[in-house]
DNA sequence: CTCCAGGGTTGGA
DNA sequence: TCCAACCATGGA
């Protein structure tokens, strides 16, 4: 029973500073210790097909939501620093920067302390060397509920190069893009109202089931009426209650919800205990001839307690 | 044709 | 609570 840590509770040390020539950063962000910028741009990386962003010479490029509108935004860095660099010509306003600002620390957990993580997976078998590996690694989250959502069911039992591949027909379908004067266009993540008025036949050219598109636009209509949103699952009062809320939706089982707690509402206790990905991870570590048991793995996961999610996202990282 | 992929649902112990 | 059976789609 974890309770919610409001999502602005967290002090944030960022100075915006006068750009005085093209490549001097807008804004430069203290790290949080341990952190480890080269392991998070590598999980970016993973595939070559992703849609909402792109990396070039350890930055990523993004479209970023914010107030309505959308501010493209260059994050790079180093172990100590982030770097934010808005790359068009009209600077945003200040108060969209910090809304940039506060995006930016939530797609990076940056506001987490990992200290009680280490700690305990120094009592982890599985987990003590893949902690030192990948050692201020955060869990790379999606802000955006809605595409959290979607992502997760597009994920469901397909591989994850086919998910993509999904995710950017999705996007670039129905998606509002900007293009730049790098020549690159960029999109966003459609809205739940877009795609709230689509029927299962528009969406069926993504090659996903029948049932996922049913999911996809339920889903869509329960945010854009409101009835759904982070805030409200956040406001639910403990992180279960809120996986209850998200599998309410037919065709989110447990894998989706807790794949969203765990990537969109930050619950580190969140646990995709049916993740093949993730068995896969753990028989490859451990030289199993199968994938481990479900009591297995809860059997092993019994000392991550309250970090489960943070286990999985590292070992999902051993996979590539 | 078979098997797998970052599952969901139903129905029965 | 847990498991088996069935469902569904594209790619190797």
């Amino acid at each position: 029973m974890n309770r919610m840590i409001p999502a602005d509770t967290n002090v944030s040390h960022f100075e915006i500073g006068a750009a005085d020539c093209a490549r001097s950063p807008d804004i430069v962000l203290c790290a949080p210790v341990p952190f480890n910028w080269d392991e998070t741009v590598r999980y970016l990386g993973r595939s070559a097909n992703e849609c909402l962003y792109r990396l070039k010479d350890g930055a990523a490029t993004r479209l970023i939501p914010c107030g309505g509108t959308a501010v493209l935004a260059e994050i790079g860095g180093d172990n100590s620093a982030l770097r934010i660099r808005f790359p068009e010509k009209r600077k945003p306003a200040d108060e969209v920067q910090s809304e940039t600002v506060r995006y930016i620390r939530d797609w990076f957990d940056l506001d987490r302390d990992l200290g009680p993580f280490y700690r305990q997976m120094e009592n982890c078998p599985v987990m003590k060397d893949v902690a030192k590996a990948y050692e201020g690694l955060r869990i790379v989250g999606v802000p955006d509920l809605f595409e959290a959502l979607c992502w997760a069911v597009l994920g469901q039992q397909v591989n994850l190069a086919f998910a993509y591949a999904q995710k950017r027909r999705l996007v670039e379908a129905f998606g509002e893009s900007r293009r730049h004067d790098d020549g690159r266009t960029y999109w966003l993540f459609p809205t739940p109202a877009r795609i709230a008025h689509l029927s299962v036949e528009d969406l069926l050219p993504l090659k996903c089931t029948r049932r996922k598109a049913e999911t996809l636009i339920d889903a869509a209509r329960r945010m854009a009426d409101g009835v759904l949103s982070r805030d409200r699952l956040l406001g639910l009062g403990d992180f279960r209650e809120a996986g209850q809320a998200l599998r309410q939706i037919p065709g989110v089982g447990p894998w989706t919800a807790n794949y969203v707690l765990m990537r969109c509402l930050r619950d580190p206790s969140a646990f995709p205990i049916e993740d093949v990905g993730l068995q896969n991870a753990v028989k490859s570590r451990l030289r199993l001839d199968a994938k481990p048991t479900r009591a297995q793995l809860l059997d092993m996961a019994a000392v991550w307690r309250g970090w489960e999610a943070y286990a999985t996202f590292y070992l999902w990282r051993t996979l590539y």
